[in-house]
DNA sequence: CGTACTATTGAGCGCTCTCAAAACCAGTGG
DNA sequence: CCACTGGTTTTGAGAGCGCTCAATAGTACG
């Protein structure tokens, strides 16, 4: 186990590293500091991913589930006829790679939005290790509801909200995230174009980029191409119907 | 355990019929059959679940997953304001409930569309066994999989398809799914009303009773209240653009 | 300073929704 | 057997939200 050997002594240099990244993924009603070194063991080092550099695309073999530590990623489907749906934005702390269990390929891409750094967890250990650590195994599962429930509401945004109450829904679960991670609730940029806003919120650039004008113009939002800052968060929330997710 | 003796006793009677369920659930590249009992060791007995009656509601706490034996179920949120989105319609063989997993409770309610038969699955003890049987955790994770795919379908068609696509990839999934289990691809019975198709196609019940309507006069389906016959299957997929599942 | 890309703004159209009414069906009781 | 009732499905006419097409404006970068 040459391999192995080298990959718990590169994860020595950066322990801390990524136990923080793992800790966020994992404390909240998980697993104890031992089991976090434990399954910082089986990670694999990363240099960051640049903006626009694929980390898994469609059809490639699965090997790994991924931790967000910085950046962001998109993910993505695409049908034959060149149609592409934006499926997720992702931020750090939050899964990747789930989309690869069933089949021993992935079923969709995903992109770096701005450099961004990611855990692999190759997924063979990881297994190994939810026989061994129960916590772990409770806490994957655990994630892999919190990406069901999030897919549900995000149907729930497609099958029955306008373009207003789209956006909303989207700038607060942005900002819910954020807020999170220890970041400002209120004020951050946007790692996305218009047309990934449009196009996974199930609309038009041009419609999205109207909605942003409104929104400023009723002093929901200030917004300056990517930079927003929320100004009235309570009427934000009515306008989403609430559930952000 | 009195109860788990219990348990063991009533599988013992019914094993052949979980273990149908259960080898239909698993056997694709998953468990050989002693494996299979030992799964079927952990069922829990259901009384059929008559229509209209629900499985669990959103909130319910969560104890179990389920395999659906016979019938058909549908999962379902809302909002506050009372607005209903249909998330899925369950079908023999397939699994409900991963969105229990996140909270202790469910995200959430499954209700029955017909007469349905279920196998529960008591977590607890799912994963303790799936620590003794890698097998079936892998198979777990297989299952798992196979739901994160087939709502990244439904965010595609509620993302970027029309109507009309939208209803014929219904009818594509269903077909496949109904002949994937031995029934006809070309003929068969919705146990869903229009208005369930509508919520969960992200349309109006007037809008899919027209496209049936017009699918019929196109001579690609012959509609007789909830009677389907498909008269022309390759249109069908053409319309839909091909991404069925 | 020019080029390429992204974002904004405007005008008009069309798909799907809304509202309304009729047709159809299943079940119940006279 | 028929009438009655409640529900579902179909059909029609009109309106509106978001799309399409087109042009302009702003920004990053060489």
């Amino acid at each position: 186990m040459a391999n192995q050997d080298q990959v718990i002594e590169l994860s020595n240099l950066k322990v801390s590293c990524h136990a923080c990244t793992l800790a966020e993924l994992c404390l909240p009603r998980g697993l104890d500091e031992t089991e976090i070194e434990r399954l910082d063991g089986i990670v694999e080092r990363h240099r960051p991913l640049p903006r626009g550099e694929h980390l898994f695309r469609m059809g490639d073999s699965f090997r790994s589930l991924y931790a967000m530590r910085s950046g962001s990623i998109k993910t993505y489907t695409s049908t034959e006829d060149g149609n592409e749906q934006i499926l997720g934005f992702h931020l750090p702390g939050e899964l990747l790679g789930l989309d690869g269990l069933e089949k021993e390929s992935h079923a969709c891409a995903a992109v770096a939005l701005e450099s961004a750094a990611v855990c692999e967890l190759p997924f063979t250990r990881l297994e190994e290790l939810c026989r061994i650590l129960p916590g772990l195994q409770r806490q994957m599962m655990r994630l892999i509801g919190k990406e069901v429930v999030t897919e549900h509401a995000m149907l729930l945004l497609l099958g029955k909200k306008n373009a207003e109450e789209r956006l909303a829904s989207l700038l607060l679960s942005l900002s819910a995230r954020f807020k999170q991670r220890g970041f400002s609730e209120r004020e951050f940029n946007l790692s996305m174009s218009r047309q990934d806003i449009a196009n996974y919120l199930g609309l038009t650039v041009e419609t999205v980029s109207r909605l942003f004008t409104r929104f400023q113009g009723d002093d929901l939002l200030s917004v300056q191409r990517r930079h927003i800052r929320i100004q009235d968060m309570d009427r934000l929330r009515s306008m989403a119907g609430i559930c952000a997710s």
